[in-house]
This record gives C-alpha cells, sequence and structure tokens, in this order.
DNA sequence: TGTTAATAGTTAATATGTTAACTATTGTAT
DNA sequence: ATACAATAGTTAACATATTAACTATTAACA
C-alpha cells in the first residue's frame, strides 16, 4: 500500500527520492522495534547483545575488543561506549581489562555470562531474521544491499 | 566494498538475510546522521524538521495536528512527543492550542517563527535529498520501495 | 443514568545517542 | 630531551526514545 497510505499523509510525498529515504528509514524503524521486542524476551537490549556478538565474533581469538573498535562498529561516539559499557559492567556481561603494554586502552571481554547469554540467544536471532526476510528472494537480496551500498558509498565523500 | 569491509569485520556473516537486514540498519544510521549534519547548520534537529514537515504538509489546511496525530506519523510513543513539543514549545517554533470540543485534546500549531523556519530549510532539503539519492536510477528507487514495502508487510503480523 | 471503556496527555525512570571539555598516556619531531 | 600531536577513555549537558503508572476527559452500554 505505500507509506503515504501506511502512514495515513494526506498529501503526497514532493519527489520519489524523498519517498525513497523515508522507505529507508522507516523500514529500519520498524526491523528496530521488532528487535527491541525479541530482545526483551531474553532480559537483554538490541544493542548489548550487538555488543556481545562483536565481541565473540569480530575480536581475534575472542580476546576483547577495545572502545573505540566497538564505536568504530557500531557507528557510535566513543563516549557513548563508556555508559553502555558501564551498564553491561553492572549486569555482570562484560568486564574492563587494561592492557600491560598501552595504558590508554581498554579491552572489553565477555564474562562467562555474557558467554552464555550469547549461546542463550544467537540461535534464536537466526531464526528471527529468517521470518523476517524470508519473503525476499536470493535476487532481492541483492538489489537491497546493492542499493544501499551505493547510498553508503556516495555518502563517503 | 560491502558492510564488511566498511566495519572492518574479520568474519563474514552468517547468512545473508542478516547482511541484509544489517544494511539498512547502517544505511539508515549513516543517513541519519547526514541529516543531524545537515539541519544542524539551521540551528534545528532533524526531528523537529519532521514535527514542522508534518503540521504544514499533513494537517487539514494546515490547522495543526494532535499530539497523537504527529506520534503515529513519526513512529514514536506519544509520551515522547510531550517532551519534543515542551522543547519545541520553548523554542517558539509550534504551540500547544486546547480543542474546544474535546478537552483531551492538544493541537500543536506551527507559530510565525515556526513557519519562517520551515520555509527557510525546506527547498535546501530537497535539493540536499537530491544529491544523496541521485545515485540511483528510477528502477532502483522503485525496487528499493518495493523490498522495503515487501519487509514492512511481513512485520505487520 | 451511572458504571465502565477508551482516549489524550503527562510524568518518572531508564537506555541510547550526540558534542564539548576534560585527564591520562603515548608518539613524534626538532 | 622536551615540547607538541594524537589517541583512549571519561564526564556533563542535552535530545530522543521506551515503558509503566498516573490524571483528566469522553464514549459506550446495560
Amino acid at each position: 500500500m505505500g507509506l503515504k497510505q501506511e502512514l495515513n499523509f494526506k498529501k503526497d510525498f514532493i519527489i520519489r527520492e524523498h519517498e525513497a529515504l523515508l522507505n529507508i528509514y522507516y523500514t529500519s524503524n520498524i526491523l528496530k522495534k521488532r528487535a527491541v521486542e525479541f530482545f526483551n524476551k531474553y532480559s537483554i537490549t538490541d544493542v548489548q547483545f550487538n555488543v556481545l556478538e562483536l565481541i565473540y565474533h569480530q575480536s581475534d581469538e575472542k580476546k576483547g575488543l577495545t572502545q573505540v573498535e566497538l564505536s568504530d562498529m557500531l557507528l557510535v561516539n566513543r563516549a557513548n561506549i563508556t555508559t553502555l559499557i558501564d551498564r553491561m559492567e553492572k549486569l555482570n556481561l562484560v568486564i574492563r581489562e587494561s592492557v600491560p603494554g598501552d595504558r590508554r586502552y581498554n579491552i572489553i571481554k565477555l564474562t562467562p555470562f555474557g558467554l552464555d547469554k550469547l549461546k542463550k540467544v544467537e540461535g534464536n536471532y537466526l531464526k528471527e531474521i529468517n521470518t523476517v526476510m524470508d519473503i525476499l528472494s536470493n535476487k532481492e537480496l541483492t538489489e537491497l544491499m546493492n542499493i544501499c551500498e551505493k547510498i553508503r558509498k556516495r555518502l563517503k565523500r
């Protein structure tokens, strides 16, 4: 039915480019709400789960990531990581460890509880993603990724 | 180059559906950051500009919208609208008016200053959108909107 | 008609994001 | 070797989002 009808807009979008941009915004938004709902069942937030995943899958030998590495991978400011890790430490999901060679860094590692949480949730999350995305054909998945990549490339200049 | 390279991920995504979903997330995120930067030049936030636009273009005869109407169009909770409109009233961008027939409602209207701000920014914002989105062909715009719509339809059940 | 439902808005507590200014530490260059 | 740069992290002030609990008002129905 299109965004206009879904949002009860009375007037058309002035340009199709605006409509396309809002399609990305709103779809991302709705996907995010669905994720929040999903992770709520496991008593963790979507953002905190992402941190667990990044530490487990994207650090060398699962040894942990620095706060700046996390901020780069999550596309957020490093000030945000400070309070995020504060909360996650309080929940016993991760720990900060200092690096012997360079006292500027913290290395963020999973606690046994954090690893356990990740293992409990991860499989179901992949199933959840499949449930949502399996209306798209392989061709559509490719088209979507190519279009998104084009836009991101454009914004790098 | 793909999301994996852009984010310095060491390992591939486990399933393509996850990669596609993250493409939407991250692209929306980057578009949002660009918008924040753009609106910063005009001393307004992107969210506040959206409110001005909705009141001007999507209310009957520009007479204003209730807070629930705004929350429906912005896909946010109505509690969020309360504080958003509080801040916008302080900045003299909008005013709350009560409705004679039903004392439960507030109607949010543009002030002359808010209308002026909208007029000053809107044209340049459309240009900005064109700058970002004109790497996409008409066919790609259509593909993008159709794919996003499919996903949103899926999430309604 | 009077009780109950639903609706609109607010408030408080909390999570996540930003920028700007700060400390501490490390690297660099003359 | 010392002064200046750059880097990592923290803090404070703020914007935006949520849920849950609340008040006020209006609608519905038995």
